[in-house]
DNA sequence: GGTATATAGTTTGTAAGACAAAGTAGTTTG
DNA sequence: CAAACTACTTTGTCTTACAAACTATATACC
């Protein structure tokens, strides 16, 4: 069997939601940038619990999608990093977060 | 900077859903057995459009987390398998969906 | 001045795991 | 009786998330 024999079904219940966007770490680094216009390394980091390491190497492959932008200054001589969301980042996540209520709707239908 | 460093400040956004759940595959799985008893094999793969080893193979992970129960009979000579969660599973399908809408809520009062 | 400590990150090594493809077991069809 | 189909399970590979290690600069201490 391959997956595109579902085309025959008409109302599945899909799973093409964005997997870039669905892994935890960056799920929750999406959603605290979504609420804002821009944060800063330190405070995602205080706010979201990641390592270092995580940040950076989870906001770099978000900027390689253009989801986020990184910027670079100083701040009383030290390095400070500002991440924003892209529109193309906040109209990803918007279609995600439809995707995910889509699928966890109907199941607390009842409870 | 460890992660335990984030105890500090009160109200994180926080990454600590069950990753066992959160896979899309079995994301998908678990919602479909969440608003039914039970489902077999075939049902399920119509419904998902996921290949059999992935059910299987997921199936078998969520089995091992007591998510769910296998039972395996014969209909009409042909093996029919059927899938059901447990008590244990449907408490943390419904912690998982708490946990999710924790999270993209805050992000939906603006839009 | 030099060396220890802190801040603000990036890079790297590894171990887990998701997926498709290949394999198994039995059944029906030509 | 062999080819094809159904209903799965097992295997191999490739990706990738994570922590640990590293880099770079700034400040504090002696």
């Amino acid at each position: 069997m391959t997956p595109s024999d579902s085309e025959a079904d008409g109302e599945s219940r899909e799973l093409d939601f964005d997997r870039l966007i669905h892994e935890p770490a960056r799920l929750v680094l999406m959603s605290n940038l979504y609420v804002v216009d821009e944060a800063d390394f330190v405070f995602l980091s205080r706010r979201t619990g990641l390592t270092a390491g995580n940040i950076s190497s989870h906001m770099a492959r978000l900027e390689a999608a253009e989801y986020v932008t990184i910027e670079k200054t100083f701040a009383d001589k030290r390095p400070r990093t500002t991440y924003a969301l892209t529109k193309t980042g906040r109209a990803a996540f918007v279609t995600y977060r439809e995707h995910v209520n889509a699928l966890l709707a109907d199941s607390s239908a009842d409870q």
